[in-house]
DNA sequence: GTAGAATGCTAACGCCTGTTAGCTTAAATT
DNA sequence: AATTTAAGCTAACAGGCGTTAGCATTCTAC
């Protein structure tokens, strides 16, 4: 039978695990079958594993790649030497960002890591927390400096993180308004929420 | 066998409902078995069909009495004279009672609904557009009087309800701040976030 | 006390699930 | 041209799923 075409440089596996989250994220993980992933790819669901080794290293592949990189942006963002409600403009920035390009996996990892199988699921919690924390710390030293209102700063940090996942309904509209406008727009009412 | 002790005027099926929202958020919908829910009230799966038709149903029911309360809500507040700004603060601190006091129902319908079956799937989508094209008129309205900062009214609207869905976050975490703190951070963040 | 309704049980159905085994074919490498 | 590797196939498994049928028990009302 013939071979599917592929971008060079692009393993099949990569191609599974893409539309693995495109799925993910529109029906849900427990509602996806290894038969659905398969007829989208035109494949039989067995000829699956000739790549991957179970539907969970899918989940758990989307869920820490995506970990990875809002920890790497975090840690590299706390090294610089601005001012921590600029610090927190610019992850808030990012986040945005990754909803507006890369949505698929991180809709997925944030709504399906609940169905990471253990020792994962265990890891992911753990990284999920440090990451609050770290951001959670971020807006109480600007509320000791002065530029962020007195607040509770773990609600302040729920409200962000819940608030960008919203980007989700902005890919659903049908008359979006442009990427640029939307971060904008976004950062004007979180930011001026927090301001002093 | 025993009957189960169930309080007075609260049907067998209000409880079956109460106990499959529970587990609906827990574990999500396809993740939840009527192996699980009958288990969890000390019955067999079979035993569920006496009181309900199918499982759909139960999330069909949870779904709509949700939506049903915030349409009541909204339309009584339209009903009155206050500035628009003020009804929008008064729709939040609605969100975020319901949120705090009946959060099983609340976050299940928020988050499950994409597994209703038609046509409830499509009624659904049309309640949830209503409402929030009618929170979307408050805040232009808002806009139009000068009240509030001159934003994307959607992009408003989806950051408010989004952010309310972090209340899931609070009712997890080991030392939640009290319910009123909780409130009153949300509502100076968000609503501080929007005047002008 | 007996009839009828409410609530439970067991057994089973057909279907869907993730996954494995063993084999074939196509492409890449030598 | 021959060999190796990557990628696919069919068939099948064991277990879980929602749901139905038919029967038994318990509570409620007359």
């Amino acid at each position: 039978m013939a071979r599917m075409k592929v971008e060079q440089h692009v393993s099949r596996k990569e191609v599974i695990i893409e539309q693995a989250a495109l799925l993910f994220k529109e029906k849900g993980y427990k509602a996806t079958s290894m038969r659905d992933l398969a007829e989208k790819l035109g494949i039989e669901a067995a000829s699956l594993y000739n790549h991957i080794s179970s539907k969970n290293e899918l989940l758990h592949t989307i869920c820490f790649e995506v970990a990875k990189s809002f920890m790497n942006k975090i840690e590299a963002m706390n090294a610089t030497a601005d001012t921590s409600i600029a610090k927190l403009e610019k992850m808030l920035r990012f986040h945005i960002r990754q909803m507006v390009e890369d949505y698929e996996q991180v809709i997925v990892s944030d709504r399906e890591w609940r169905h990471l199988s253990e020792p994962h699921l265990t890891s992911y919690r753990n990284l999920r927390r440090t990451y609050r924390q770290q951001l959670t710390a971020l807006i109480e030293a600007g509320i000791a400096k002065g530029d962020i209102k007195k607040i509770d700063a773990p609600t302040a940090v729920l409200i962000l993180l819940h608030a960008i996942g919203g980007i989700e309904s902005w890919h659903r509209s049908k008359d979006k308004i442009n990427p640029a406008t939307l971060e904008k727009n976004m950062i004007t009412i979180l930011i001026s929420g927090l301001k002093n």
